[in-house]
Formats: C-alpha cells, structure tokens, sequence
DNA sequence: GGACTAAACGGACCGCAGTCCGGTTATATT
DNA sequence: AATATAACCGGACTGCGGTCCGTTTAGTCC
C-alpha cells in the first residue's frame, strides 16, 4: 500500500521506529493472550501506549500487521519451497514437489490458523497478495515441467490453489475434524490425478 | 438461526408479513440504484420507514437478507440440477452433469455477483450453508456415479467446489479479464482429468 | 544553539453490522 | 368488548476497522 518507490528512501526516524517495534510486541502478547481474535486496533494502540492512527500509518491495515506479524514464517516457508531441499524444494521430480507443496502448505496454515485467516482478509486483494500469486507461479511452473499440457495452465494453477485455501482448510479441520493427514492425501491424489488425466 | 422447530407455527403476524414485503422491496430498490454495496442495514431500515432490529430479527444479518434476496434464483438453479433436463439434471452421462454442472455454477455467479458475494459474508458458516452442502453430495454422487474410486469422494468433491467459489470467480473475471468461457473450459478440463486419472 | 520542515503523532470522528430492552400491537380467549 | 399475552417494534447503544487533521517532534541546515 505504502509507495516507498524511491529507492534512496530516508531511514526511518527513531521515534518511528520504536513505536513499531512496541507494536509488534504489544501484537505479539495480545495474540499469545486471547488468540488473534483478541487483536483489535483500539486495543492494540492502548496495550503499545500509542495513538490509534500510529498503528495505521504503520501497517495500514488490520491485514497488513497480521502480514507483517507472519512476514518471518511466511518468508521461511517460501526459502524452503524455492531453495531448500526436495522434494519440497528443486531437485525432485515436478509431481512429487507438488505433492510435497501441498502437504507443507496445508501444515502451515493448520499451524498459523487464525493469523493467516486474518491476514486474507485485505479489503481488495486476498488473491494478489504478493505470496498467492508467488504460489500460483509456482505451481503453474511445476505443471509445465510435469509434462501438462493444456491450453491454460494458469488457471489450473489457480483452480489447484483454490483447493488450499486457509478458511476452507481450518473449517474442515475445526468443524469436521478432517485431519491434515487426510487433507494431504487428498491433495495428493488430486493432484495426481490432474498430472496424469490425459 | 431462528428456531421455528414447531411444526404448527403459528402463521406470521400481519404487521410482520408487511414489514418483511417493505423491507424486501426498499432492499431490492437500493441495490438496483447503487448495487449490493449500496445496501446498508441503516439505510436499508430508512428507507423502508422500518427501525433497525426490525431488519435484523426478520433476517438475523446481512447475509441472511442477501441469502433471501437469491433465494428465488437459487432455488430455480436448484430445481434445474435435481430435475431439470440433461446434460445440467439427471439422465446424462455423470461426468457430462459435472461438467455442465460447472460451466452453469459459473454463469449464475457472474450474473448475480456481488450478491452471491455478500451472502457468503456468514459470520461462521459460508461452507454449512444449505446450498453449499447441497452442491457438496451432488458433486459427490456424480463423482461415485463416475466409477471414481478413491479414499474420499467427499474431500475430493469439497476440492472440486472450492475452485467454483464465487470470490475466486468473480476476482478473475474483474481483475484479469478473464470470461467465462474460459473458467468453464477450465472446468472441464479439471474435472475430466480428475475423474478419469487414476 | 536556533530556526525550519517534513514526518510522525494522537485521538476525535465516521459508517458499519449487530445487540438489547422498554414500549406497542395484533390476535386469541372469554 | 375487555383482557391477556406473546410477538413485534424502534432506535439507542456497542465495538469494530478505518479516516482526518491540528499538533508535536526528529533531523537538518545555518
């Protein structure tokens, strides 16, 4: 949201800077309380001894901070899927990372639960938030090199993703009881299946 | 929400059943001037000279007025899956209903849009609601009828609704130009490679 | 050190969905 | 027609995310 786009911005002022670090904290501790739903601005601002239009500026959103607050996890998970080993990471064959790409997925959002539930909540975006269309890029690409053929890869990627979204994913968990193992085979052989249907 | 478990109910009260055209038509009319954003439950009350909790006892939420408003059109959506005429009603082959179920799913979200949209804005549900688990066990049965075996038809057929849901559509349409011939043709492909991969 | 300026600050304010409860009214009963 | 009662009604109220703008302050230049 913010621009930033010059890229000798000026440092952050000091005082600017210390309060973003006391919100952080203050965000940290209110969510470690009464979980992500215990997360309010107004409450926020007072926990961290600022103003409420400080906690904005900051991070423009109620979904920008719980962003902000999974940049770490998410950042993780993202190095291991683009660097790290496979299957998860390149080295394996397009099918298995695939595979493996789900089933870590699906244990991340079980993990982070409401803070990535929050996080999808921007007002406009949710489907072009930087990391959605990182992971559709990617599973596009692993398509390809699967061998699939098919006039739009993208929109399969799209339509493949679609099936990992967070809020259907904890609500079979919280109201069904479907466990991430069984989540993860079905992922599997959907995906299987997608790979090799003619 | 409400109870209304008796099977004697009592018949509505006349001032209610008034209240309830009043306020159905206002709502109608304020969403045919500024569209579905433009139907607040303040103005919504306003303009049918009705107060505030009257809106919310007749509709619990938002949703529920909206849920309301699409019920008609729901409903005719409904009659033509379970009886209509083949390939959408029953009689075809299940993998052609699949495939025709989709490409009509895809044609009412888009026409009916932000209200499909807002009615999906449940506080808990969105996945529990009627229809949505009425569309599970059809694309549930169809897959079984498909000759798919696998584990857990029910997941499966979950995964395959997920990539019909309207926010994705509807953010695909807007944002990337995409038509809808081209979600269809995504849609059969999907669902021809899943019912036929092994 | 003093003056200047852009950035950061804070909290009053807005519109929203949803709740609550004391007053009102339609309907059944006699 | 009078009474009783359950359903209904309205609108003040709450808590929320988000905005606005007059005020303060950190960093810079002389």
């Amino acid at each position: 949201m913010r621009p930033e786009m010059t890229p000798a911005t000026a440092a952050e002022r000091s005082d600017a800077a210390r309060n973003r670090e006391r919100l952080l904290l203050a965000a940290r501790e209110l969510i470690g309380q009464g979980g992500a739903a215990a997360l309010t601005m107004d409450r926020l601002a007072e926990h961290a001894g600022v103003g409420k239009g400080t906690v904005f500026r900051r991070f423009g959103s109620r979904a920008g901070l719980m962003l902000t607050l999974l940049n770490d996890s998410e950042a993780a998970f993202q190095a291991r899927v683009l660097f790290g080993p496979p299957p998860l990471g390149p080295g394996a064959a397009p099918l298995d990372r695939l595979v493996a790409f789900g089933a870590e997925r699906i244990v991340y959002v079980l993990e982070y639960g409401d803070l990535v539930l929050a996080a999808e909540h921007a007002s406009r975006n949710r489907f072009d938030v930087p990391a959605a269309a990182l992971w559709n890029r990617h599973v596009e690409m692993l398509l390809r090199e699967g061998g699939f053929d098919s006039p739009e890869p993208w929109l399969m990627a799209g339509s493949l993703n679609a099936t990992l979204d967070p809020e259907r994913l904890l609500h079979l968990v919280r109201e069904h009881g479907v466990t991430g193992r069984r989540l993860s085979a079905s992922w599997r052989d959907l995906v299987t299946r997608v790979v090799r249907g003619a």
